[in-house]
DNA sequence: TACTTATTGAAAACGATTTTCAATAACATG
DNA sequence: CATGTTATTGAAAATCGTTTTCAATAAGTA
């Protein structure tokens, strides 16, 4: 898997080519740290100096939309983005230099059934965010 | 329970009780949807009208700070509170009408040490959010 | 009742994000 | 490859939510 991948969802969405995109692309993609869109800024400007803040936000917005990436939540702020997992996924971030991994295998149907039942809620779709110490950090 | 827990746990804390304070606790406190300062404030100033928006601001601050509200995260957005649950709880959301519930009685033991097996982490804490319709409107 | 000082709301300041706009560059067409 | 159309660009301005500043006020104390 690679940048192109990127690359070409959004040219097969009608979004032109651009080197402003491809430098946002080029950062964002493949970071282990969820980045904030200052940070991809910066970032991306090593890349392609005349880069405008206005296209990174402009260009996250069109990687959301498209699923590519997605925004992570902490306790800190909730406007840093991560590459988007494949399929139904959960993140597991480090506290203390903010490594972001991704894990499945979780199992909720019998909690889920059980809320179900006792609140009477028809429950869509939940959320869960594991917090702790990376290997390096701990 | 009564406002009057939030009001004295205010005072204990050495904060004085002004009417601004009530207005917002009175409003904040049983609410059963989450919140935004905005909210907070058009509710709070048909109680008290001379109620300033900044108020709202700093008395949901302290809120927070004594842990009697929360900050409860959403798609739409992040900014809105909910009185705390007591000891450690999970969210229900509506999607529809946004009304929210506590929930309680995960085990995630056997998740949390397969993960850190797996990855080599150390994990710490877990957020925990179910999403869906309840039952008004599904 | 008088005093001290935390709290107030208005206004200004701030930081992050969005909108506006004219110049530019991507890409479809010939 | 040359040309035309128009999506995209970055700068500047506008906007939004939140925080800070400040002088007036009212809560709590003695
Ligand atoms: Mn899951
Ligand atoms: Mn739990
Ligand atoms: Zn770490
Ligand atoms: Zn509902």
């Amino acid at each position: 898997m690679t940048t192109e991948i990127w690359i070409s969802q959004l040219q097969d969405n009608g979004y032109r080519i651009t080197s402003a995109r491809r430098a946002v692309v080029d950062t964002v993609y493949g970071s282990t740290h969820a980045l904030t869109p200052i940070e991809v800024y910066d970032k991306a400007r090593k890349k392609y100096r005349a880069l405008g803040l206005v296209t990174v936000y402009r260009t996250l917005e069109k990687l959301e939309e498209l699923h590519l990436i997605q925004r992570v939540h902490q306790p800190i702020g909730c406007q840093a983005f991560i590459s988007a997992g494949v399929g139904h996924q959960h993140l597991l971030l480090c506290q203390n230099c903010g490594q972001v991994e991704f894990f499945d295998g979780d199992d909720l149907d019998a909690l889920t059934k059980n809320i179900s039942r006792k609140t009477g809620y028809q429950i869509k779709e939940h959320w869960l965010q594991l917090f702790g110490l990376c290997i390096n950090c701990k």
